[in-house]
This record gives C-alpha cells, structure tokens and sequence, in this order.
DNA sequence: CGGGACGCCTGTGAGC
DNA sequence: TGCTCACAGGCGTCCC
C-alpha cells in the first residue's frame, strides 16, 4: 500500500497525537516481518519524541524511561509494508485479526493494523543502531532533498543498464516512488517504463525528476491514495486513486491521446503506461 | 558489483 | 455456490 505519500500522510496524522505522550504498555499479536527486537515491558515509562519519515520507514524516538536508571534512549522503527497502516484511538477497541502491535500511552493508543503482515515495528538503540543503521543505509536520497539535483540523479541513471521503471522501484536512486507513482510519474515525463536508464538524456532525466516530485507532492497533498484500505491514523481516506492517470487503468482511454492503457509486467511488477504518449 | 527471481502473508475479484 | 488462479501499495535475500 503505502508509498511516501501515504507514509508521510501516516506521520502527519500520527505526530500530533503521540509526540510527548508516555508509553504505558505495549502488545504483539502475530508476528510480523520482523521480531520487535526487545521485551515490549522496555518500552513503557518512555516518552515519544518527534517523529521522523525516511523512504517509506517512520522514526519513533523514546526517551530512556524515568524509573529505570540502566535503560538508555532509542526508538521505533515502523514499516507500513505493502498492507499495513496506523490507527490513532483514544479508547482502544478489541483487536481484529489483523491488528498486530498496539501502543498504548497516557494520552490514548497507537494501532498497527496490517493484514498481509509484510510491514514491521523494530526496536534499535538509535538510528545508528542495528537493526535501523542497516536498513535505512540502503536507501536513495530523499525526493525533495535539494541536494537531488538533476545532475546528481542523471549521474545516478547513467551508472545503471535496468530499466528506469524497475530502477525508480528499487529506490536506489530516488527513495519514495513505488508502484502507483513511478507509473504516473513516467507517464507524465513521456518516457517509456522499459527506456534503459543510461539511455536516457539530461533532458528527460530532468524532466523525470521533476515529475517524480510532482507527482508525490501531489499525492501528498491529497492525502495519499486509497486503494482498498489505507486511511490516516483518524480513519481518512485518500483522494490520488482517482487522479492517477495510467495506474489500474489497463484499457481504459489515454487521458492525453484516448488510445487505451495498457499493462505489462516488468520484474513481477505490473506497469501501466501509454504507448503512444511514452517513447524510448 | 549489477540484475533478476523468490518469498514473506492474507484478501479479493474474475472466471469456470 | 464453490473452487482455482491471478493479482495486490514493499523489500530483503539469494543466486547467477
């Protein structure tokens, strides 16, 4: 499901409510991608600071707890997988069968519901701790990191023999596009999913990262898309599902040129493009 | 190292 | 109605 937008979407939603609240109790219920990494009794009596999005994880810092001397400072580091999203109650209603982590603090409770299972909560000492230094040391540079010039991320294609649908996937060169809005975003640069990135020109790489923000921002500012079941942590749908211009549009008219979408799979990934608007 | 396939899970909708 | 299959927003791991 969720893709930087939606991510940012959940931190937004999600900070305003937790940030100086102190942990009171914290339970698992099946296991997700990841163990949680510590005794879920280690984080109560911590308070939550500010919190963080880097990719599509969200930073939970906690202070050391008030009442036990030894314990030092660290955080959360939440993934939403491909399912998941975070649910902000201030009464806590009985657990579905898909609701595997709750948070609870002194100013109400924090809800991991995620059916696939595929997402996370991981504890680590910092962010340059394990298990979170490994994981986010993988990643891309942000997208609206201004220190992303076009140079930089054309250097970055150039480097690189995969096509720029799969490649804008991995988040190696620019973190936060998954599938939706690297779909939209090629389509809206007019470059074909299965261009080889170092074919691609200064131009268009320019062009594309441009598009690549645009794209997210304009997401973001709709609050995210909803496909089956992402909501913010207050139960509000997104609104891009009805904006995309190619994504789950397969035969469906071109919103530019009328010739139908189309579809193909590329690294067990669908692409939705239009022939005609998207070259080589 | 780069590139590609696989697997982790559960749910849903289409087709028979 | 009930079955089977394809497919779904991500990403770490493994193999070549």
């Amino acid at each position: 499901m969720p893709e930087l937008p939606e991510v940012e979407v959940t931190r937004r939603s999600v900070a305003a409510a937790v940030e100086g609240a102190c942990i009171t109790a914290a339970a698992l219920g099946k296991p997700l991608r990841w163990p949680l990494g510590c005794d879920p009794d280690e984080l109560m009596g911590r308070t939550i600071g500010a919190l963080v999005r880097r990719g599509k994880y969200i930073w939970m810092p906690l202070s050391a707890p008030a009442d036990r001397a030894p314990a030092g400072p660290g955080g959360l580091l939440w993934h939403l997988g491909m399912s998941g999203s975070l649910g902000w109650h201030a009464r806590l209603p009985e657990a579905g069968p898909h609701d595997h982590f709750d948070l609870h603090t002194t100013r109400g409770a924090l809800r991991l519901h995620d059916p696939r299972r595929f997402g996370a909560v991981v504890w680590a000492a910092g962010l340059d701790h394990e298990p979170a230094a490994t994981l986010l040391s993988r990643l891309g540079p942000e997208p609206f990191d201004a220190t992303l010039t076009p140079e930089r991320f054309w250097q970055s294609l150039r480097r690189r023999r995969v096509a720029i649908k799969p490649l804008l996937l991995s988040g190696d060169i620019v973190v936060g596009a998954g599938n939706i809005y690297a779909c939209e975003a090629l389509f809206h640069a007019g470059i074909d999913p299965r261009l080889r990135a170092d074919r691609i020109s200064r131009a268009r790489a320019e062009r594309l990262l441009a598009e690549v923000r645009a794209t997210l921002a304009r997401a973001l500012a709709l609050g995210g898309s909803t496909l089956r079941d992402f909501k913010d942590a207050h139960g509000m749908d997104g609104a891009y599902q009805g904006q995309a211009a190619v994504y789950g549009r397969e035969g469906q008219e071109c919103l530019r040129c009328a010739r139908p979408v189309r579809r193909m799979v590329q690294g067990q990934r669908s692409t939705f493009y239009c022939a005609a608007c998207q070259r080589r």
